[in-house]
DNA sequence: AATGAATGAGAGTTCATTCAT
DNA sequence: TATGAATGAACTCTCATTCAT
């Protein structure tokens, strides 16, 4: 839906007005950005934006979609370093919160974006819900967690836990926040039960105190 | 910050200009409201608006804070018709469901809140927190939940998953939407073992098939 | 399609801008006039256009169906002056010409309508051409003109005369011209041969030199 | 004022150019049409206009400038078909009818530029005009007519009734409108008797059922 | 010769808010 | 208390035109 610039100027061009839109998003909100403020962000004229953009929803969803890829990449990243389902889960979630305390724009515009972009918002919950499925499926397949649980509900139970304790800490505890390892580690022992899985053997450290 | 009416005239003008916000805003969202959609829904003419409301900011956060009140209230109710600690859970989350879909307004206006009136929104989850903190606390004295869990996170864990599965089941399914048992009970499920409550004996029921 | 005002002094706004966009719609023309003109013209805010007329279009129907109001009223009055047929139609045209001499705006608007405002424009000409085939049908039926001419085609003949002749002599001899006697003889010797009317006896005046 | 082109290839370009711009002027009028619809429709860049065209006013004076040439062609052949002076008119008005029937584009974009391109539109019309006087003062000559009618008044009156018989059959009765036999005999009667022609003699066929 | 990129002025329209009645 | 009138700033979006390649 979006105008693919035709020259290596106009690529660059586009660039700048998405990467501004960010910013520009991150910090008023969908409503209160305004194209004005996005193209003169960008450094470039008003008219430059409708080139690439046919609208101010447009270039948010490209944006939506963007943000997504990054965080699922973040989240992938992450949970392969774990070596067991629960270590997986935890760096997982420790990637996500990394990357929204570095990127607020993804709490904050995307929570808002439900109203103003539906079809983008639930693409965004459903991909990375799809994610978890998945690796809770394979991880119920090798006896990892609790036989009896729905993977779809627990991935969606998650997916909540993961956004609610990001919002509580990383938005609101000021702008660079962190999410405090005692607060992690609490989470990941809620989730760890809440999935059935076994207690880790006393040398494994689940306490990062 | 409202201007309370000095005659009984006067509140039920206020009482219904809160009505028809409510209704714009569930229907148009905060932005897509307008204060003359809002005086025209009420049928009172616009001036009349300012009398009660020194901005259309704050009869939004009087209406975040009039449906938060009738939540914890709905929830309240439904948690007291538990007799054991799980139960309270999983009547609380019915009443709050059940809220939901009659006023699926409260969703998808307060999520889109978080931008235009934080304030109003960090009060309104730190109330409902507030009331699960209070009952975990009690469970945990009564040794009814896992002894070592940090009330406060599961707290705000809890509040995610509901509303995480709130918004999926309830405002994507079509707008008469309801939370079908097979989903509230793995979600029951997944809450129970993440607190660490203990199996209920098989005389309880807790899969209502 | 337009909003009533409720009060006198809306009324009095509302007039003025219809007033300010006949004179703002004559000099510019429909595309050229900008509600901001025709504000500026009318002495109010931008915004106070919009509490009368949803569009720039909708003023222009209105001004168009209110020119057409006066111009058949003018013509209507000049007819009945005519004691013949011939008559008749020649005080018409001569007021019509008189109408158009002073409101430039008639021609060079309604003709630049057909494309905006098609309907306008067709009740227009229609409403002028009913008058014209109502007077031809009497005037058959009392044997004063030719009954084999069918009235309907006759009529939009007529128009069109008079149409032309008006733009020729009134809108491009500059702007306070006026269709000199010689050229309304001319035409309305041409009208009433067309319309198979009897010579007038010679004490009849034909030529007003 | 527009450019020539200096090779075939540019020649190819501009006449591309041209014929596109009559398609987008036709489907959206003067202000409706801008110059990178009729770049799209031709194919071409959108600098590229700028090769030929100073401006969009430009090619639409050529544009006007070529259907007038065009309209007088047909009109001169039907013209040149008709033996008497009578038939001559009858069939310049056909094909006058005929081709604005296959370009209703000439009569809306053309009464539309009254506005925007005055001197094109005198000219257009002058030219016609001057074939009619040429015509008609033949035919005065001849004594085929009322030797007492001003052939330049009579000859705008013509213009007056072809106008606006073909803006009522053809243009408002759907787009592939053609103007009836019957109104074409009824037009010609009216201006047979209003020029002053004498009644063929029987054996001419006037009235084509 | 041809093009796509870029621009900024200006268009129509909306709306929270103020004010006179 | 209640109201409709009035406003102007701000918004999204369009477009004729210029320019570097």
């Amino acid at each position: 839906m979006t105008t693919e610039p035709r020259t290596a100027r106009g690529q660059e061009t586009k660039r700048r007005i998405l990467e501004a839109a960010e910013k520009v998003f991150a910090e008023h909100g969908y409503q209160g950005a305004s194209v004005s403020k996005i193209t003169t962000a960008a450094g470039v004229g008003q008219g430059t934006f409708y080139l690439y953009y046919p609208t101010k929803h447009e270039v948010f969803v490209e944006l939506v979609d963007d943000l997504n890829q990054r965080v699922r990449q973040a989240m992938s990243t992450g949970s392969q370093r774990g070596t067991t389902r629960l270590e997986s889960e935890r760096e997982g979630f420790r990637e996500f919160f990394r990357f929204a305390a570095e990127h607020p724009a993804i709490y904050r515009v995307v929570r808002e974006a439900e109203f103003v972009a539906p079809e983008a918002m639930r693409r965004h919950y459903t991909r990375i819900v799809d994610g978890y499925v998945q690796g809770l499926t394979t991880a119920r397949a090798a006896g990892e967690i609790d036989p009896d649980l729905d993977t779809r509900v627990a991935a969606w139970a998650l997916m909540g836990v993961g956004e609610m304790i990001g919002m509580r800490w990383i938005l609101w505890e000021g702008s660079d926040g962190e999410v405090p390892d005692s607060v992690l580690d609490q989470m990941t022992r809620f989730i760890r039960q809440g999935l059935g899985i076994a207690r880790p053997t006393e040398s494994a450290a689940e306490e990062h105190s």
